[in-house]
DNA sequence: CAGTATCCAACTGGATACTG
DNA sequence: CAGTATCCAGTTGGATACTG
């Protein structure tokens, strides 16, 4: 419908793909998890803290499916696998560390908005201007 | 509980909250719109496209909240609503951008990985070695 | 125009139990 | 160990109707 083809085109699928990725409860911290080296499955479950077997494992394979995370199976007994960022995943952790970076850089000026923004909310009460 | 006070930490809960900011359907679609001056709020919904006006108003409400747009009341008949960018929002669209570019810059690779992907799925009937 | 309110379907994610 | 399968609660987001 819309002519816009230019890659800044916010619509773009894999932008939105993208972010809905890294989006995901546990993927970005995972990510960051892996950016150190690879893990194994309960080394990952473990140091991330909190995740659910189920999550952990959806998160991998999505991260999996999208070439940003390889899985190395080591068919030994018990068998062993090993989590690792691909090439292609290295190159996403630059942006997103820039991302995450900015989020403590203005974790105070956000905190600030929010308590802000809640006062603002209470100094409301027009269809309620006399109670109690 | 847990002794992380390391900016690094990807648990680091600014992390986490900016990441569900941005991590909603359309949140970055919008702020992307934003970057590019202000708007009305019938002009985001028709030029982002596809959102409805709940949606848009909880995105938008959310990026107010956190101090990365600011809401511009014009008290005429009919009302007139702006929403544009704070500082601290244009601060946030260069590593976003930088996201966004990635996604852009890496989506064929992100497609042939997903084929590849697939493809490992179908071929691995170990289960049903033999079919059809 | 710029919302709010309500209802509802779909998806996300956790707990639990079981398997190779 | 590294999952899969199932169930279930909470959240997200769309459709619709109504308001100042």
């Amino acid at each position: 419908m819309k002519p816009l083809p230019r890659h800044g085109d916010p619509r773009c699928p894999a932008v939105r793909n993208l972010l809905q990725t890294i989006g995901s409860k546990w993927s970005v911290i995972v990510a960051l998890h892996l950016s150190a080296g690879p893990h194994r499955f309960s080394e990952l479950k473990r140091s991330v803290g909190g995740v659910s077997q189920k999550s952990l494992t959806t998160c991998l394979r999505e991260l999996e499916r999208n070439g940003l995370v390889e899985r190395v199976v080591t068919p030994s007994v018990p068998p062993r696998v090993d989590y690792a960022l691909t090439e292609l995943g290295e190159t996403l952790m630059e942006p997103l560390k820039a991302l995450t970076a900015w989020a403590v850089r203005n974790e105070c000026a956000v905190a600030q908005a929010r308590a802000r923004f809640e006062e603002a909310e209470e100094a409301e009460p027009e269809k309620q201007p006399a109670a109690v």
